[in-house]
DNA sequence: TTTTTTATTGCAATCGTTTGCGTTGACGAT
DNA sequence: ATCGTCAACGCAAACGATTGCAATAAAAAA
């Protein structure tokens, strides 16, 4: 279905010129006269003349698209990463092609395939939770193709990263809690294979360590789901055992919080007086709840700008990519509501 | 940087063919001894071969991707359809490239200019609130280009859609504040260009007529924005005012629902007992506030499925796009929650 | 042995655009 | 009259794959 898209040959043949010459008038190449120019550029105008982007694709090995992996669309802090992704990549005239993984490795290998082989010009990519081996990220990195990771960032040499200070967040969400007096806290970890749950874990524990408390292990559990069940389910069993009760919930994720918000009032235990909780990445809900849900704000439209500028800067050689050494970690912010507050 | 990526041609020179032979080698044409096609089909998988997917969307006109041209990303319904849209591509061998306008009709056009020189297969697009004018997308449909619209459609002839039943959705909903006992309803409108909105509002009428109440104008207020901030101001204005002061609220979407349930807290309103509300859309936090909130569920998974598998049948031409003469509604459901429920 | 058939394979054009190099003609310089 | 210069443009290859139409050789039929 061309839409009868006109084509450089529909103006070339209109004013009986040759198609190169075609094509240099439009850019204003030298070597073509004021005259022509103004011709071709006037047909071209008429018959509403657009480039195919296709062609130009295939002769310039570049497609002016980027592709985008990523685990979860609908998923409040992707999606505003995704938002600031569009941004950026709409104002400097790139294409967003996105895949979803679904959390799982295979298609994620299968979405990398299919986007190279549509030539995009380079990836911005968040992995699935199963993604534990980086062999497929590492061979084109040895090529030197283009890619950003985002959120969740490999330990890989070569690897340019933009992610959240997790540990710092965890850091200050922890000892928020322990300055309001909470002093049994639990944290419901996100899955361990992940850095980013790795790192919250981290600033919880140093939090903790640093006021002198000691870390309880059995205050440690891990919701790889990340759902509200899950974690109600997991804050239930805590809440029942006496000896496993704490006093307040830091969880890697503000569903998890949620569930262990519902769990308590399920319990009878009133938040914040008896319980604290603070959850992570400040989803919308977070203000709406009651009582409204303290939460360590990521900056996932701030995210999705950075990663996608830098992409954007090596492809077009603007930045070198050996001069980004270090990773860009983004900062968190500890927004106060009324579950953590009772003093 | 092609990645070191293997062609035809590489394959045909070390096996000193001609690329037409590999070619049709690959694809088990016959009059290719299975002797030459073993030898090809061998040296691929050495090699690595991926067929590039620019050299064949130029060759025939077909990109194997689609195009979604979405308002918002951030927006927890749209990327459910997202998401569903995603999944149907993916399993039937599709890319999915993703715009977002951001409401803005200007860069709806321009989305769709870059998208067509992309040799798109098709769109899937929920329009823009700015789009009132529907020529850039009846251009298309008269050349047969597939277009689904959905969640908003237009009213052309020729276009097909996916959408919800709003008007029967709204009009449950108030049935059920009126069943409940609630009389002075309140309606907080979406923007009214969209169809949508219009038709919740329709539904809402109905429900009032067909139960005896007569509509008071001054309970329709539009929330254009669709923010709790917004409805928040709209409700705070209509309680103040005892004229005005309704004994429930309907609103056209889950945020502009928790404003007003905002607004009535503030005002020592109590939900349900002085005070129902209920919203559409189903958000995640429906369940998750205080008190629950009773909502309108849209399927948005199974529109994106809907949407795309239609668009995709109708690109390959398994139906035809005159057989579908009727929009597609999918059916929404009434969740009761605490928020509307006082008997 | 000659002709016909059949099985394999190659040539070349095509999709739309870009680009190195060659061509053409006009003009001024010698 | 001859040469060089320069402006303006065209030719053709290239990007990677597909495909209608030969072409070739071997096998079968006459």
């Amino acid at each position: 279905m061309k839409i009868g898209q006109a084509t450089i040959k529909d103006i070339a043949n209109e004013l009986g010129v040759s198609s190169s010459t075609v094509s240099r008038a439009l850019k204003d190449y030298p070597g073509i006269s004021d005259e022509t120019k103004r011709k071709v550029k006037e047909v071209a105008e008429r018959l509403n003349y657009r480039p195919n982007a296709v062609a130009l694709s295939l002769r310039k090995s570049r497609s002016y698209t980027i592709g985008v992996i990523i685990p979860e669309v609908v998923h409040f802090f992707f999606s505003t990463v995704i938002s600031g992704i569009e941004e950026v990549a709409q104002a400097r005239g790139y294409n967003v092609i996105l895949s979803q993984t679904n959390e799982s490795l295979d298609r994620e290998k299968s979405s990398i395939d299919t986007m190279l082989s549509n030539q995009i010009d380079g990836f911005l990519v968040s992995f699935s939770k199963e993604t534990t081996d980086f062999d497929h990220f590492e061979k084109l990195l040895n090529f030197g193709f283009p890619i950003v990771f985002f959120d969740r960032s490999p330990d890989l040499k070569e690897s340019i990263s933009v992610t959240v200070d997790d540990y710092q967040g965890a850091y200050e969400a922890t000892t928020h809690l322990i300055h309001q007096g909470y002093t049994s806290i639990a944290h419901l970890k996100g899955p361990s294979k992940l850095k980013i749950s790795q790192n919250r874990e981290k600033g919880y524990r140093d939090a903790l360590y640093n006021h002198g408390i000691e870390v309880n292990e059995d205050f440690i559990v891990e919701c790889a789901k990340g759902t509200n069940e899950e974690a109600y389910g997991v804050a239930e069993a805590l809440l029942k055992n006496p000896q496993t009760k704490p006093d307040a919930f830091f969880a890697s994720n503000d569903m998890a919080a949620v569930g262990a918000m519902m769990a308590c009032k399920n319990a009878g235990i009133k938040v914040p007086e008896e319980m604290g909780i603070v959850g992570f990445s400040n989803w919308q809900f977070c203000s709406m709840i009651e009582p409204s849900l303290t939460s360590v704000a990521q900056p996932g439209y701030q995210m999705g700008v950075r990663a996608t500028t830098l992409l954007l800067d090596i492809i077009e050689k603007k930045i070198e990519y050996d001069s980004v050494k270090d990773p860009i970690v983004l900062n968190t912010e500890l927004l106060v509501r009324k579950s953590s507050v009772r003093l």
